[in-house]
DNA sequence: TCTGGGGTCCTAGGACCC
DNA sequence: TCTGGGGTCCTAGGACCC
């Protein structure tokens, strides 16, 4: 049996954050609002109980807020950042980790026992280091240990711990787990999963995988042998360097003027640039965005984007500044009450993308282990084709990575859209 | 009146070349 | 002028995550 993980995964992270400094807010309902106060981004497990959902503007629920008193604050994102890497560095205590977000982090379990006793350590050692609370899932795969992290929130009896290892046990919690409550199923998937008959997650667990893969995709794909207990998904010690970096925000009030909208636009240039001198990188391409709001049926809409090269990669606000505004220039348009803008900074590195499509069949392929497999069913099949999206230092060393002679890159006809 | 921000990966298909 | 295979490069957009 391949190790097992762990995922360690805050309660209601950023309520629990805001909770720590003001005690006497246990048990009261309590949400935490977006950047301009526009909607819901965390919410306590009262709120949660009253049927609040995530992301809901915050208009739309000013009678329950009165109604409850449910306290509401603006979100701090600096005290977040603070407790996470507290939670994080009580984490590396235990054993080797993957930081997976803000508040969440996915550890390796091999070698040992007693898990679920260990399970209820991390808990106990969090919530007296940091005084936040933690609910771990355990599994042989990544997406089965979401999928008890799941069960350990929403079960109250297994008191914030949940192993899953046992197959049985899978069986069970995946037959009565609807299948929207799956990582790496989303809102688009449920709804054409659905159509199809396929509502718990042993549903989803039990269809065949060439299915998967023709009618949605090798992501889905690696789900299903996730559910399975064939982990695809691996541990990533050291986390992979960014690829694109963006500084946007939607506007409390509409911009129409050209000066304000352009000093904002070289304001999130300016901010993204620092980032980039934080990660230590050099960007070679800039994209700027403005749009009206979609929900703005009054006025006309218009929603327009440019992207643009330097001449060699930089990090030097100036030289991003000039290329942003010339960009900026290029999209602009008078007449409009722009709602939102941003600035997008990316091709860092040389880029990471490969598809590879085969005959009868397409495998998109963005890591290396994944590649390896596509060279064998190349090798297999005899034919196919590995297309390079990015630039040629990548393409070159793939090939000697995976030992290829460039024959292989030779194209074997078209792919048949399956519907 | 008021609708987040920051990411990743995969796929389809157009433009262009011979 | 049209059709067609074979190939490269790039971009838009859709799906997902927190």
């Amino acid at each position: 049996m391949s190790s097992p993980f762990a995922i360690a995964d805050c309660n209601n992270f950023y309520a629990s954050c805001e909770r720590l400094f003001r005690p006497e807010l246990k048990n009261v309902p309590l949400i935490v609002l977006s950047n301009n106060d526009g909607c819901v981004v965390a919410r306590s497990q009262e709120v949660k109980d009253l049927g609040i959902k995530m992301g809901v503007p915050l208009f739309k629920v000013q009678d329950e807020i009165k109604q409850h008193g449910i306290q509401v604050f603006s979100s701090n994102y600096t005290l977040y950042g603070d407790i996470s890497a507290r939670v994080m560095q009580t984490l590396e205590q235990f054993t080797q980790l993957e930081i997976y977000s803000i508040d969440e982090a996915f550890l390796d379990l091999s070698g040992m026992s007693a898990l679920n006793d260990y399970g209820q350590k991390i808990r106990a050692t969090v919530l007296q280091h940091v005084g936040v609370p933690v609910c771990v899932g355990i599994a042989p795969t990544k997406t089965l240990a979401k999928l008890a992290n799941y069960a350990s929130k929403k079960f109250k009896a297994t008191r914030g711990v949940v192993d899953l290892r046992d197959p049985e046990r899978q069986r069970r919690l995946l037959g009565i787990t609807p299948v929207a409550e799956i990582w790496g199923v989303g809102r688009k998937h449920t709804q054409s999963l659905q159509r199809r008959g396929i509502n718990t997650a042993l549903d989803l667990a039990q269809m065949d995988r060439h299915q998967i893969r023709r009618f949605y995709s090798v992501v889905l794909e690696r789900t299903v042998c996730e559910l399975n207990g064939e982990s695809c998904i691996g541990l990533e010690e050291s986390p992979a360097p960014r690829q694109q970096i963006v500084c946007s925000r939607s506007f409390g009030e509409k911009l129409t003027r050209y000066a304000d909208l352009r000093e904002t636009v070289c304001e999130f240039a300016a901010r993204a640039t620092e980032k980039l001198r934080t990660h230590n990188q050099l960007a070679l391409v800039a994209q700027v965005f403005i749009r009206t709001s979609p929900f703005d049926k009054a006025g006309p809409s218009y929603d327009n984007a440019a992207t643009g090269k330097l001449t060699s990669p930089s990090s030097d606000t100036r030289t991003i500044l000039e290329l942003v505004t010339r960009l900026f220039d290029m999209i602009w348009r008078d007449g409009y009450r722009y709602a939102k803008a941003g600035v997008m900074l990316g091709e860092f590195c040389s880029p990471q993308h490969v598809q590879l499509n085969l005959f009868e069949s397409r495998v998109g392929c963005a890591q290396q282990d994944n590649l390896m497999q596509a060279v064998d069913s190349i090798n297999q099949n005899g034919k196919g084709k590995i297309w390079f999206g990015g630039q040629r230092p990548q393409k070159d060393w793939f090939m000697k990575q995976a030992n290829l002679s460039p024959a292989y890159t030779t194209r074997w006809g078209s792919i048949p859209k399956v519907k």
